[in-house]
DNA sequence: TATGAATGAGTTTTCATTCAT
DNA sequence: TATGAATGAAAACTCATTCAT
């Protein structure tokens, strides 16, 4: 699932893994702690996610003020701690509860059938910008999580990030036609080169829109860029 | 200079600058608010920038403690804050202190006759390399800087990122021999796949060094994998 | 109530809004931000207040310390903070909250059905006298608050002071019978020399008390001075 | 001088005293501690004076900073603890040193041998009005000491505060003709309360100055408005 | 399940004063 | 006489977490 990662946050991935399509399985039970909050009616569930997501949002898990989520999502501190024992727990829910938001939609709509490499990862980048704009608060927090680099968090929310790329990859390279690749040299190094280039260049376009005038992103002009890539990357390592 | 920006900490670079082969000079009088603490003899300010960046390296900006660094420097309260006036300046002059060792370092050894652009760029990666060992603290310093997100100082980081790699792009690929690249796919767009694939490569690097047992990093190895994208590029990008 | 306010602390007021008998009804809702606190049982209550006043009353705005303040009261660091948000809102809640109990018990007191305009003054000055006697600290408190010159909290406390002479003036001078007064001279200027008077003896007798050894302060004295400057006042002032 | 002290800060003074033309001598070897300072030439003198009013005038006691005054002044910190020992001596002795500035100037110009009282005192307010024109920063800073409320340095001042005004009342009322005061009311109480009216006027102006847009005194308003008080008090106390 | 008052160690920063040079 | 580096106690304020109700 390079393409959902890269967009949003850019991690290196272990592409060994991700060619060799394996994955570890997703441990099931990982919401199991968090079973009190998911019993909730989804009207609140939905009231505090919200909450909590606009503030780490806005300020990273450090200066994030658990006072100012209770705030916003009308509920008190005890409870919050109630569900979600502390903010570290918190976070790690979130950055879970997100990521499999994410995931699953992403999945609905990429067409796993398509062989051609270039044509499937063309579509994700489609698919990428629409969910970018559809839900930009989500975004932006998973974009900042991916990004954070507070002490407290770091070891937990690094092999998150790692269990997440290994076990969506091997689901997006499914069925792919590695027949149109050029012979003579290394495919696995080849499709990292490739995969290398498309985060890269997200990285680029979340950057500029950082610190552009107005923050606004131009997804006309990322399509295009895109397509420049496309080019060079078919004429150099298809045969 | 992007082999060192980027095995330090992957920005996102301007190429369209780096190809024009300009750059900003860097202002040479950046440091003098901070004369107080250089005219200090060395011992004492190898003890506080050893301990600020120890602090600042484990913990990030934020939660980076004045309190504990002035312990470990066996300096009073007061006299970092006569220094450094808080822990904003301090933070950027740790940037800049520890980039301009490094970048001196890097230019000291680098070979800028070399007209051929990959072998340009192994010995960078040697280069890096050395200095990785060399200098372990200083690199995971400014790594963590590179990927500071704490709100107060990120406005200054940012300028402060830009100007560096601004500055050292041209040097780098002064007197690069272009002519060896294929014509039929544009060059610029060629030059940014192939330092995003070194970008990347560096990131993966330090990313599987973090989470190694002991951390220990496996230079060889990276050589040889280096050496497998060398092949690749050459192959598809010279004609 | 400038025989209240004056005895107090000898501020200038608006003669002119005074003599027109207008005052501005004081915003009820004022204490609302303080509600957490005001909810606390009195016991509670009164050793916060009394602790707090203290160290205003002793050090003034600037060298009052929180921490003292806590100390003496029993309570954490942080309670403070989470009834008054901050230092400058804990002065300015407490002056109003002394003002308050102050002019409540004045009006309780002071008979505003006597016309004779130097016979109200004289009963003023005895109320003032046995409340000064009573509620010692109170009102040294609010001696200090009206004197206090600090930076950070004059201008909401210059508003603050005029609101209060504003509002308190007309009830006052209600009823009073101003034909006994000579005719060939400004009124206004006579009631400002009259007024002036008063406020002055009062902080003479503060002064005195101040600086006297024991600080004791001589009641009989003060209303046998009083008298001498009635006999004036009356002699000169009325035809 | 209670026209003097009375327009720059309104100090109940020691009426009594005041009309019996008594006074304690001034200690004159008040200045011996400041002895070092006093040996400057006075540029230097001058520098630091003016740096260290400054920063009084404009902070008040605590707020004012030692560290302001000496970059200011352009000596070093040293140096200013040198002359005069701490921060409350150097207050006190800048106290002393305009106080005496601006009573020697005004006595210089004020005509005693005028023996009509209210003419005196017109003179008196004039003159005070040229010289706040002249020397603003000078009437700034007394106006801001006497109403310093600094717990550190209040009792040294109250005690100079009052040798102040004990020293010069005497000279001010040398040679008034008393016989065309009305013979059936107290003198002294009449005296009195003519002090009064003008300190309370005057602090009404301050007070006005300060929280009118622009702070612009308005000396013609004032003398205007003083010829009010004249004309009442000269008909109900004259006979 | 839900509340929110209470905690207290923690934070950065200031500043008068000293003292070796 | 003159310097300014060095001190360290003190300041206001924060905030995740607990716990009695």
């Amino acid at each position: 699932m390079f393409i959902l990662t890269d967009l949003v946050n850019g991690i290196t991935i272990e592409l060994t893994d991700m060619v060799n399509g394996l994955g570890i399985l997703r441990a099931k039970g990982a919401f199991r702690m968090f079973a009190k909050f998911l019993r909730l009616d989804s009207e609140k569930q939905d009231r505090i996610v919200n909450a909590v997501m606009k503030e780490f949002a806005q300020k990273g898990y450090e200066r994030a003020s658990t006072n100012e989520m209770v705030k916003e999502a009308g509920i008190s501190k005890g409870l919050l701690f109630h569900y979600f024992q502390n903010k570290k727990q918190l976070y790690l829910f979130l950055v879970d509860y997100c990521y499999d938001m994410v995931v699953a939609e992403f999945y609905k709509k990429i067409d796993l059938t398509e062989p051609d490499f270039f044509k499937r990862i063309r579509e994700a980048v489609h698919i990428k910008m629409e969910m970018l704009t559809q839900y930009p608060d989500i975004f932006k927090f998973m974009e900042e999580a991916f990004l954070e680099d507070a002490a407290e968090i770091k070891p937990e929310l690094e092999k998150k990030k790692r269990e997440m790329t290994d076990i969506n990859m091997g689901k997006f390279f499914e069925g792919i036609d590695y027949s149109k690749f050029r012979a003579d040299v290394d495919l696995k190094i080849v499709l990292k080169i490739i995969t290398f280039t498309f985060e890269k260049m997200s990285e680029e376009v979340l950057y500029k829109a950082k610190f552009a005038p107005g923050h606004e992103i131009n997804y006309a002009e990322i399509r295009q860029e895109a397509e420049q890539y496309f080019d060079v990357l078919i004429k150099c390592f298809y045969h």
